[in-house]
Formats: C-alpha cells, structure tokens, sequence
DNA sequence: AGAACCACCTGGCAGC
DNA sequence: TGCTGCCAGGTGGTTC
C-alpha cells in the first residue's frame, strides 16, 4: 500500500490538522508492530505540541517539542486525524489533541512502526542510512550512475533497494522502469549516464504525479482524511500482467526477489 | 561485499 | 457456504 506517494500524501493530509496542536492524551492498544512501541510513549509526549510533520524515504516524522515520532505505514498503516477513534479492531494508537480531534493509526499487518526518535531525527539509525531523496535536486541521474558502476544487480532490485535512492517501491519501481523504456532486469551497472539522467527523470516524474492523483489505492490506503487514492488508475503496467501495453504488445509479469515486476517487452529494452 | 532468504502479520480472493 | 492455499504495497536482519 503507502509507498512514497502514498505517505507524502497523507503528511500533506494531516499536517495542517495536527501541526501547533497540543497532545492531551495517547491510547496505546497494541503495542505489537514490526517493532515493539515504546513502554511509556503516552507519559513521554503527552503536553508535547506538534512542530512539524516531515517524510523522509516513507518515513512520516512528527516533530514534537523535545522529540519526535517516527511513524512508517508498513504494508497496511494508515494515518488519519478524526473526530473520534473508531475503536475499529486495528485501530492501534490514538493521539488525543486540544482540539477534541484525534490522530489516529491503524494497521491491520502491524508491519508498520511507531518509535522515538530525537527531534534531531536525521541522525536515527533507521533514517541514517538512506539513499538519496527523489524529489530534491540532489537527485539526478549522475547519483544513480555514480552508485551503480560494476553493479550486476538487476536495475529493478537496485531502486528498490533504497540504498541509491529512497522511497521507491514495488508499484513505482515497475513505472518509472516503463517510463524510462529501461528493462528490469538490465544490470544496473550496464545502464549508460544517458539512461540513467533518463531513469532519473522518470521516477521523479512518475512519483510527482501520482502524489497529485493523491496515491494508489490498492485494496485499502486512505489518505488522511480516508480517501482513496487515484493514481492507481493511471498504471501502465504495474498489475497489467497479460493485458496489452499502448504499443499493443502483452505486458509481462516476472519475479524479481520474490517481488512481482511487470514491464512492456517491446516498449523496455 | 553482496546477494538470497526469512521474518514480521492479516485479509482478500480464487479455487475447490 | 466454507475451507485451503496463495498473494500482497516494506524492510531490517541473518545467512551463505
């Protein structure tokens, strides 16, 4: 579900409903996620206000006075701020603010995270690490060219991989891949500077349009608010397996890592 | 160093 | 209708 689109998506969404909001309470339901949620959070934040709400890679970060929340939606996670908490079975943690409203976050695989981090989140372990962010103006086709000399890996795992570059998933690899005409399974140590500028172009491209669509929606990512998504409409090949590309070839379905990849045969070279 | 695999979970759907 | 098995957007950690 929430890929970089999705989560920046949902910041926009809530960021202008939490930010300079004052967190009166925290109910922690499950404790369970990827990773277990800190003993202690609600006593930690509670009279703590909001600062500001930042993503890296599909990390959402909520600055607090003296420390921040690392939140990742995992596979299933949803952000939204309502009227109430809806009690519903997977309805996790729930951030009561000043306003009455509440924070609210969900996740039915608990694949997703909710930790403490520093409010110098930049330096978290978890953050430290990641590759370049794809839509700032560090990113260009000379980081993914420099990153991958000698690189045997297919260029498909490559972008997954985040070590390059950050935040780009299973769904948007696949499009930036057709977007560029570049086959997944070329090594990426053998795609030219040229094609690289491309590829670069591609995903910054795909990213920004399907965060103005606000998203795919596949089964279940609501924004912050609990809207769907529309992005998912605009696929080209991603979830196309044996229907035709616009070039009228048959859009092919491969595994990749265990991950699904689909690419035009004839668009993708 | 790098690649392959595993683990963490639930829900939806196809097929029988 | 109901069961079983398979698949799914992520990613950190382990093993080879």
């Amino acid at each position: 579900m929430p890929e970089l689109p999705e989560v920046e998506t949902v910041r926009r969404g809530i960021a202008p409903e939490i930010i300079g909001r004052r967190i009166v309470a925290v109910f922690v339901r499950q404790r369970r996620l990827r990773r277990l949620v800190p003993a202690g959070l609600g006593k930690k934040i509670t009279g703590m206000s909001v600062v500001g709400v930042y993503r890296r890679a599909k990390y959402l970060i909520i600055v607090l006075d003296s420390c921040a929340l690392l939140v990742h939606l995992g596979m299933s996670g949803a952000l939204r701020v309502g009227a109430s908490p809806s009690k519903a079975k997977h309805e996790h943690i729930d951030w009561a603010l000043d306003n009455g409203k509440h924070l609210l976050y969900s996740d039915p695989r608990r694949f997703g995270l909710v930790l403490l981090a520093e409010k110098n989140f930049a330096k978290h372990p978890l953050l430290e690490h990641l590759g370049c962010e794809p839509l700032t103006r560090n990113f260009n086709g000379r980081v993914l060219y420099a990153a991958w000399r000698g690189k045997k890996m297919p260029v498909k795992t490559a972008l997954l991989d985040g070590k390059t570059v950050a935040g780009v998933g299973n769904i948007y690899a696949s499009e930036s891949l057709f977007d560029a005409c570049i086959r997944p399974q070329t090594a990426a140590g053998k795609i030219s500077a040229k094609r690289c500028a491309v590829l670069a172009v591609a995903i910054k491209s795909v990213l920004r349009r399907a965060i103005r669509a606000g998203g795919s929606t596949l089964r279940d990512f609501v924004d912050g608010h609990g809207h769907p998504g529309m992005f998912q409409m605009k696929w080209r090949v991603y979830g196309r397996g044996g229907s035709h590309c616009c070039c009228g070839a048959v859009i092919r379905k491969i595994f990749q890592n265990g991950r699904a990849t689909y690419y035009c045969p004839r668009c993708q070279r």
